[in-house]
RNA sequence: GCCGCGGUAGUAUAGCCCGGCCCAGUAUGCGGGCCUUUCGAGCCCGUGACCCGGGUUCAAAUCCCGGCCGCGGCACCA
């Protein structure tokens, strides 16, 4: 017997059992943990502050808070800034980061960077070399090719006195970029190449790339895997969740906990999240910036998927959270499609955006009527209380849609009328006529008391810019407000003045 | 090319580990109705899917094999 039998039945013959279970509505949530205790979680979300970060990204950082808090655990934050060469950080973006987190409800109790942690994992290194795990290569560029042959360079097997000497010579500066690294043993003839003997340091010339941070006081920096296995373990991480770009990070990784006679923590990767219709990579976003100063607004114009950007777009983090947390936890990748996202930001922006009459693609009407009438129209379906009024004489000039301006129509809140040869004849009759004619309840505006509005639309690549007019209501409103303009759609006020800038968030 | 991981309605996801309760659930989209001073929200009804081909089994979305398609990795990036 299928549900949805099983439940007509209960409905025909014991309607109070199904009342009684009550179908309150209920935040998603994520499948349980494995392996994990309550009051014993520690995940951790941890960024490369090389720009912002975008929803993909928010993803670990979400689904790391959520299982913290459902785990009674921590999170920890970790910036993951361990290369000023080619991903070097951006002095900015590590309170841009904390920034987004915050607005997104994720809320860690530690707070890591990694730069400023260097002579941890110079120890560790150290230990590593003792243990006979790792070995300084000073093979240099033919260092690579011999590992790629699945020989390794011949200082492998050079006493461990050697290596720490030759560690030492690397941290007083005695080499330079390329000349020397460490190198983490493994199988010289794992089948992934990049796996096989893997870096753990190398140097890089702070004195050409400055750390945002340290400026060039080191030189010789881990590499993600080195300073990741260390950290985690000393940070106590239970549980990793990470995309599964990270599969083969986390085989380096092992290797590093094996030596060293750590418990590994519990991996979970998942696959690449995409929002539809929205760019998300950094370099394109970085690359569009720059190509096109004028076109852009910043990491944070609307068309991007960057977190700054969707809240730029209206998109309310408890959406952005739901949503991440309905996709799950599943190994394949997930496209996360507007439509849906959309619906869950509006599910909750209806109950709290105030109602604006806005006209887009006018024309301009003189209202034909005996005498001045007051509209009270309340800013909410379900707080009738706050209203606005707008009186309406004889000879107003009213704009209203194009496509509204014909036959009979009416004025939502203030009545019938007629569209006749560039006039609105009113015409009496009340709501009850309205309905019973099944007339086009419409949206309009008082030219006098209009505020210019301009409308930004994202599309794909492209910003559509539409000009109209507000009722004058809209200058209660400031910047970053939330309202849904009627039957036009939802909108994030952008910037306010003789003319406001609105953000079209969705229908 | 080599390693790894996936493929459920238009979209996204549940179920797959431990085969039967799945003629496949939910959300969104779409169509219709009710309600409502919005073409919004809410409520109700409807629509529509297990990538293909074999095999195992009384029974397969679930297990096995092959194919096709997609994604990830193959750095002194994270």
């Amino acid at each position: 017997m299928s549900l949805g039998e099983q439940r007509r039945i209960l409905e025909e013959r014991y309607p109070s059992l199904l009342e009684e279970k009550g179908e309150r509505e209920e935040r998603p949530r994520l499948p349980p943990l494995p392996g994990a205790v309550e009051g014993r979680v520690r995940t951790r979300f941890a960024p490369n502050p090389d720009f912002v970060i975008h929803i993909g990204n928010a993803r670990p950082a979400i689904l790391s808070d959520e299982y913290a808090k459902m785990y009674k655990g921590v999170l920890v934050l970790r910036f993951e800034d361990t290369d000023p060469r080619t991903k070097t950080p951006l002095r900015e973006a590590y309170d841009l980061i904390k920034e987004d987190l915050k607005w997104l409800g994720v809320s860690w109790g530690e707070e890591y960077i990694q730069s400023l942690r260097l002579e941890i994992y110079y120890d560790v290194a150290r230990k590593l070399i003792e243990r006979g795990c790792a070995y300084i290569d000073t093979c240099g560029e033919e260092g690579r090719d011999l590992i790629r042959k699945g020989v390794g360079c011949p200082t492998r097997n050079n006493p461990v006195e050697w290596h720490l000497e030759e560690l030492d010579k690397m941290l007083s500066g005695h080499y330079g970029e390329g000349e020397a690294v460490l190198r983490v043993k493994t199988r010289l003839d794992h089948p992934n190449p990049s796996v096989r003997d893997w870096v753990g340091l190398r140097i890089i010339d702070t004195v050409k790339h400055p750390h945002p941070i340290t400026g060039s006081r080191y030189n010789v920096w881990p590499t993600y895997n080195l300073a990741v296995s260390i950290d985690d373990h000393m940070m106590g991480i239970t549980h990793v969740l990470r995309a599964k770009e990270h599969e083969v990070n986390t085989e380096k990784q092992l290797y590093v906990y094996k030596c060293m006679e750590w418990d590994p923590p519990v991996f979970i990767h998942f696959g690449r999240l995409k929002l539809e219709g929205f760019i998300m990579s950094k370099s394109h976003i970085r690359r569009l910036l720059e190509e096109n100063p004028d076109k852009f607004m910043g990491y944070d114009d609307p068309r991007f998927g960057t977190i700054a950007g969707l809240r730029r777009r209206g998109i309310l983090p408890e959406a952005i959270r739901e949503s991440i947390i309905m996709l799950g936890v599943k190994p394949g990748d997930v496209t996360l499609s507007w439509a849906n996202l959309a619906a869950v930001n509006r599910k909750i922006l209806d109950k709290m955006a105030d109602r604006i009459m806005y006209v887009g693609d006018w024309v301009e009407l003189r209202v034909d009527q005996e005498e001045c009438m007051t509209a009270t129209i309340p800013r909410h379906p379900e707080r009738p209380g706050e209203a606005r009024s707008i009186r309406v004489c004889p000879g107003d000039v009213i704009l209203l849609n194009k496509s509204d301006a014909r036959g009979e129509v009416r004025l939502m809140g203030l009545g019938n009328y007629r569209v006749d040869d560039g006039r609105l004849v009113y015409i009496g009759g009340g709501l009850e006529y309205a309905r019973g004619r099944r007339l086009p309840i419409i949206q309009w505006v008082r030219k006098e008391e209009a505020v210019k509005t301009r409308i930004l639309r994202p599309e794909g690549l492209d910003l559509v810019v539409e000009e109209g007019y507000s009722e004058a209501a809209l200058r209660d409103y400031g910047v970053d407000s939330r309202i849904q303009l009627i039957r036009y759609g939802f909108a994030r006020v952008d910037s306010t003045g003789a003319v406001y800038t609105l953000v079209y968030t969705h229908s």
